[in-house]
DNA sequence: CATTACCTGCAA
DNA sequence: TTGCAGGTAATG
């Protein structure tokens, strides 16, 4: 589920929770925390690394001993690991629908994972001059290149149609066609969007948590994803859906340009 | 390129 | 019962 405003949300997060102390699984402390697209490193003493990627259900929650059991002492079915921290809480990887992937070993045998070894520049610190060099020459249309983590990383599903939407750009528009004007206003979009839902804490549409239990605001004030039939913001359209790049997409029909 | 598979839960 | 869900890798 989390795109890069929760990955990032929940990395931040985890610093100011768990940073400094140890685990108690390995016996090694931690010393950094940190994103890389979708995914979120803790780096161990010892030269290890401890890495979550949350895929469609997964969240990552620093809780007492006892939350998140039955009350016998079992688990809770969808907690897939569970790390002792020495201050007597655990962080624990819940996912429904164990989609989710751990890594455990040396820097260098986790970061030569091809997740890793594909992946492109991050999408909330890349400049306009490389989205115009990572568009060009490029087919296909914008939506599939969005959500491809090779080309810039860390966008979803939410996040690639709120960010056409503000840029007035259709999700099946085909790159080539795209003139100069319009990446720019991507590249501002992108920009805007994701630090918006960065700022209100990432999107809960249904699983995703803070690893502190919060829920963020962005979902509550999106502009066009899961809006079918409603009015567009801007002109007052009727928001469409469309199966595109093997996603459900949402657009304004009439102010999205094709 | 587009479609399927992975898996579980929930809403229509 | 069907369809759908913040993702990605594996297939045609």
């Amino acid at each position: 589920m989390p795109e890069l405003p929760e990955v990032e949300i929940t990395t931040r997060k985890l610093k100011t929770l768990i940073l400094g102390k140890r685990i108690l699984n390995f016996n090694r402390k931690i010393l950094n925390i940190e994103r890389k697209g979708k995914a979120i490193l803790i780096y161990l003493s010892g030269g290890k690394i401890l890495g979550f990627h949350q895929r469609m259900s997964g969240k990552l929650l620093v809780v007492g001993r006892a939350r998140l059991s039955d009350g016998q002492g079992r688990d809770d079915k969808h907690i897939r690991k569970r790390f002792k921290l020495s201050d007597g809480r655990d962080l624990v990887f819940h996912d429904v629908r164990k989609f989710g992937v751990i890594w455990y070993g040396t820097a260098k045998k986790v970061l030569k994972d091809n997740y890793f070894k594909t992946l492109g520049e991050d999408a909330l610190t890349a400049g306009l001059q490389s989205i115009k060099n990572i568009l060009l020459n490029r087919k296909g249309k914008i939506k599939a290149f969005l959500l491809n983590q090779k080309n810039l990383a860390g966008i979803g599903n939410i996040m690639a149609d709120e960010i056409l939407w503000k840029a007035k750009i259709h999700p099946e528009r085909e790159i080539k066609t795209l003139r100069y004007i319009e990446v720019k206003r991507l590249w501002k979009a992108l920009k805007f969007i994701l630090k918006k839902s960065i700022k209100l804490g990432g999107s809960t549409m249904r699983d995703w948590l803070h690893p502190g239990g919060e829920k963020g605001g962005y979902f509550k004030k999106r502009y066009v994803y899961g809006r079918e039939g409603q009015k567009c913001f801007r002109c007052r359209a009727k928001i469409s859906r469309k199966k595109i790049a093997g996603r459900s997409s949402y657009f304004c029909p009439r102010c999205q340009v094709l």
